[in-house]
RNA sequence: GCGGACGUGGCGGAAAGGCAGACGCCGCGGUCUUAAAAACCGCUGAGGGGCAACCCUCGUGCGGGUUCGAAUCCCGCCGUCCGCACCA
């Protein structure tokens, strides 16, 4: 057998097939598994080509970060998307669903530190266990096409991005307050920051340092982020929390001059009220603060700006109690661009430097937390807006302030506006006047990428003490990570201490150079890795233009709700770096996202290895079964929905596949001796035809609708029936026969190996996971008589077999005829009746 | 504080206006067996009635509403989880 045969249909059952070897044996799924893992192994049985026949079909799962084993989650969150590339590919697309390795980061440094083993090695030895237990779940992979980032061979292609990023000014390098996590001794980018200031990966509290790091322009995309996250086939709450992240908000930019000459930029989103503007605000990291503040004020200043300094350090924010507005007057004054004032300028810890410019113009009338700060310190409130149909505002009663629309009042020549109905005017007002321009901001800021580590892309450029910072040639590629290195952190990548891989050329001038020693953020990698999948082998570039053409963008992506803001944004990000760079056409890298939910605890909380609730799959298997397995996790609840893990459960699905394999193997000759036996009624097989049919059509949508646990049991029940029919004479026709062949191909995509077994031991053609998705006559699956319930004012009396479609006026008839429904009704008279065909008659007196 | 999701037997869950609890686990009873295991068959929301086939009442977090009919739709609470949270 070879590769890549096309998806057969197998002959009717009807026709002949050779007699099956159907000797009652015992399910054995220790013997089973390895059995077909071996002989699909040998063929090649999963191996794609390009080149196969059939419209295409990219199913991603995201790849693991290599930590050691295979847990539970793992399987939650392969094995069940494995199951849907198998239907897709039964139904005839040419399917790839491939695995690879996340393989750089941090903890193979710590493991280095602890064990005393270099990073590679213990990579490339869990990566070597993990493919193994992967092979294990029966997961479709073809592992010729495995990605491993931390090879050159991967990497090469992060610098070359890297390189031509450089070139577009989309990679650059800037001093600024950057995120450190003291543990790590590395910085962070924004995204990496979890609330209460915590680093992502290992919870330590980070502070800000000022220091020179090298960025991705993506904010030069968020506009482009935001806009084509709309379309996306994507679970809702993933995209708010983008959207949220990106924080795209309309204003103006507005220009206020201080008294000291210097100029003070401000962004807001309420430029019509700069006419309430009573004083302004800098953020106390602000750099005009050190310049502006007045010798007599300056005490009070640098203690209220180191305060803030060290609450950032510590906590920022605890939100819910009664927030104190504190501040400090810097004794300088700005003008009103608008009404010509001399107002106040005051430092305060309200206002980020991290957002906008870092100071803003304080309108307490419109701004609730502006509001609050001037009756803090007693600083004027102006009205500027009127609400029509109420009381006149009046500054000295306001208890709070006024966010909503109106007209424009106190406001010079924009005194009548309407707001927000007529904002564009006032700014295009502003503009003439060269106060400000219309602005949009954004909260997102650009990509940190630069890490203090080792076990990571080396950054492909030199600096020269001539030339300055000089990109390597892209035929330098790829900078290999030396092998050599101490891996203590020490807050300086560990590539420092090593001279052989620090000192270099000078690749403009040849004279000496030193290399750059930091190495790239792991989410590059992560950014573009499954284009690498479609020519993982391509050493002329990241991958080939064709290839990605033909398999990309991704079908279906399945990972966890973890990464709905980091990998994923970042992810589409390069997506159009790429595609600017002309190596694709796609804007968006996956088109339909579906999250697992978490494997818990039996006791409901977070699996821990500490506390000894995981579970161990490898166990699992050798005394249930992969295949048993792969059901009881679909089995467990909706998959999008996770939940706690259950041990009992198991042998529930590993009865199922007992009974299912006895069935089979017990009864698949039956047809074959056909004389035993009186023949069956058209009845019975016509119910036995409409079985099949129903079940195909249940498990069908089921997996479409990602309902895997429902689909479990549809066939369970499938299973069921066919038991009971099994002691009728239906066992001797050809329905039978092909009832149980059905079985065994919807089975194929959940229980891969019993499967192929059974499909074996029908007599069928190998492999059952090239046969075609069963089909069904739609009319059969909806019954054509089926039980109404018969309701008197809504309590259900009785029951009756009718004819899905009969009239109204018939079913009605039959219905009253019933004795009990006489009783019921006892000679009233039926004041309404509700017929819902296929449903109930309900009988309203 | 704002926004969203969810709340159903002993347990996991089905049902998304039409018979609540599919299916599985647990439990109980039975068949087979010297016995046990496995396998198979049956029962299994609560309360009540009947020799019995069955019948009645209650029941989807709590309180209201809409409807012939509500787990499902609407309003108000309570609880759990998630996201956002000084973003000018």
């Amino acid at each position: 057998m070879t590769t890549n045969e096309p998806i057969t249909h197998h002959p009717s059952p009807s026709t002949q097939h050779p007699s099956p070897d159907t000797h009652a044996e015992r399910y054995d799924p220790s013997v089973i598994e390895p059995k077909w893992r071996e002989r699909w192994e040998r063929d090649q049985l999963y191996r794609v080509d390009d080149n196969a026949p059939g419209e295409k079909w990219f199913s991603l799962t995201m790849y693991p970060y290599p930590s050691g084993v295979l847990h539970i989650g793992h399987w939650y969150a392969f094995a069940v998307p494995d199951v849907f590339a198998r239907l897709q590919r039964m139904r005839g697309y040419n399917v790839l669903f491939p695995m690879g390795f996340d393989a750089f980061g941090l903890p193979a440094e710590n493991a280095a530190i602890r064990h005393n083993i270099h990073p590679a090695t213990w990579t490339f030895e869990n990566i070597d266990t993990m493919r193994r237990q992967y092979a294990q779940m029966g997961a479709m992979i073809d592992w010729s096409r495995e990605v491993i980032t931390c090879t050159p061979e991967y990497y090469h292609w992060n610098q070359w991005l890297f390189l031509q990023m450089l070139k577009r000014g989309l990679a650059y390098r800037a001093k600024g307050a950057v995120w450190w996590c003291p543990k790590d001794q590395t910085v962070l980018a924004n995204e990496q920051v979890l609330e209460g200031n915590i680093c992502e990966r290992c919870g330590t509290a980070v502070y800000k340092r000022d220091l020179e790091q090298w960025y991705f322009r993506i904010t030069d995309y968020a506009d482009e982020l935001l806009r084509d996250a709309e379309e996306l086939d994507w679970p809702e709450r993933v995209k708010t929390m983008q959207r949220n992240w990106i924080g795209r908000s309309e204003g103006a930019r507005l220009r206020f001059r201080l008294e000291t000459g210097d100029e003070l930029e401000v962004f807001t989103t309420r430029p019509d009220t700069v006419w309430g503007a009573t004083f302004m605000v800098l953020a106390p990291e602000h750099p005009l603060v050190e310049t502006i503040t007045t010798a007599d004020r300056w005490a009070e200043v640098e203690a209220y700006v180191e305060q803030a300094r060290r609450q950032t350090e510590i906590e920022r924010m605890s939100t819910d109690e009664e927030r104190q507005r504190t501040g400090v007057f810097t004794g300088a004054y700005a003008i009103n661009p608008v009404t010509d004032e001399r107002i106040p300028v005051w430092i305060a810890d309200y206002v980020l430097m991290g957002y906008g410019t870092g100071a803003i113009m304080a309108v307490p009338f419109g701004d609730q937390r502006d509001f609050e700060f001037a009756r803090a310190f007693d600083l004027p409130i102006r009205v500027v807006v009127q609400p029509e149909g109420v009381p006149p505002f009046d500054a000295a009663t306001m208890t709070e302030a006024y966010a909503g629309p109106g007209i424009l009042v106190n406001s010079g020549p924009m005194t009548g506006k309407r707001v927000p109905e007529e904002l564009p005017e006032i700014i295009a007002w502003l503009a003439e006047t060269g106060r400000g321009e219309a602005e949009v901001n954004y909260r997102l800021r650009d990509w940190l990428i630069s890490r203090q580590r080792y076990w990571g892309t080396p950054i492909p450029v030199v600096y020269c003490d001539d030339c300055g910072m000089v990109p390597l040639p892209e035929d330098h590629l790829p900078v290999e990570l030396p092998l050599a290195a101490a891996f203590t952190p020490t807050g300086q990548s560990p590539l420092v201490t090593n001279a052989a891989f620090l000192n270099t050329t000078c690749p403009q001038c040849g004279g000496p150079a030193r290399r750059e020693t930091d190495t790239m953020d792991t989410f590059v990698d992560s950014s573009w890795y499954w284009f690498r999948y479609t020519s993982p082998h391509d050493d002329r570039a990241p991958f080939n233009p064709e290839a990605a053409a033909m398999w990309t963008p991704v079908d279906l992506y399945c990972g966890g709700i973890e990464h709905a803001i980091l990998h994923l944004l970042y992810a589409r990000f390069i997506t159009k770096v790429l595609r600017d760079l002309g190596l694709i056409e796609q804007s968006e890298p996956f088109l339909r996202l579906r999250n697992q939910g978490m494997i818990l605890a039996e006791e409901g909380t977070k699996m821990s290895k500490s506390r000894g609730t995981q579970v161990a799959p490898d166990e699992l298997v050798a005394v249930h079964g992969a295949d048993a397995l792969r059901l009881h996790l679909m089995y467990l609840g909706p998959w999008e929905q996770g939940g706690p893990w259950n041990s009992r459960g198991i042998t529930g699905m590993e009865r199922f596949i007992r009974r299912a394999f006895g069935l089979v193997t017990e009864t698949g000759a039956e047809p074959a001796s056909r004389q035993a036996g009186e023949p069956a009624s058209r009845q019975e097989t016509e119910a036995l035809a409409r079985l099949r049919a129903r079940t195909i059509e249940r498990v069908t949508t089921d997996l479409d609708e990602f309902q895997f646990n429902t689909m479990v049991a549809a066939l369970i029940e499938y299973v069921n029936e066919l038991m009971r029919l099994r002691e009728t004479a239906v066992i001797h026709t050809p329905a039978w026969r092909e009832a149980l062949e059905t079985l065994v191909l919807l089975m194929a995509p959940s229980t891969p190996y019993v499967a192929e077994e059974l499909w074996e031991r029908l007599g069928m053609p190998y492999s059952v996971h090239h046969q075609a998705w069963p089909t069904y006559e739609p009319a059969l699956a909806r019954a054509d008589e089926v039980e109404v319930v018969v309701q008197v004012n809504g309590k259900v009396r009785d029951r009756l077999m009718l004819s899905v479609d009969l009239a109204e006026d018939a079913a009605r008839e039959q219905a009253l005829s019933l004795p009990k429904i006489a009783e019921a009704v006892n000679g009233r008279e039926p004041r309404k009746v509700i017929y819902v065909p296929g449903r109930l008659i309900n009988i309203v007196v």
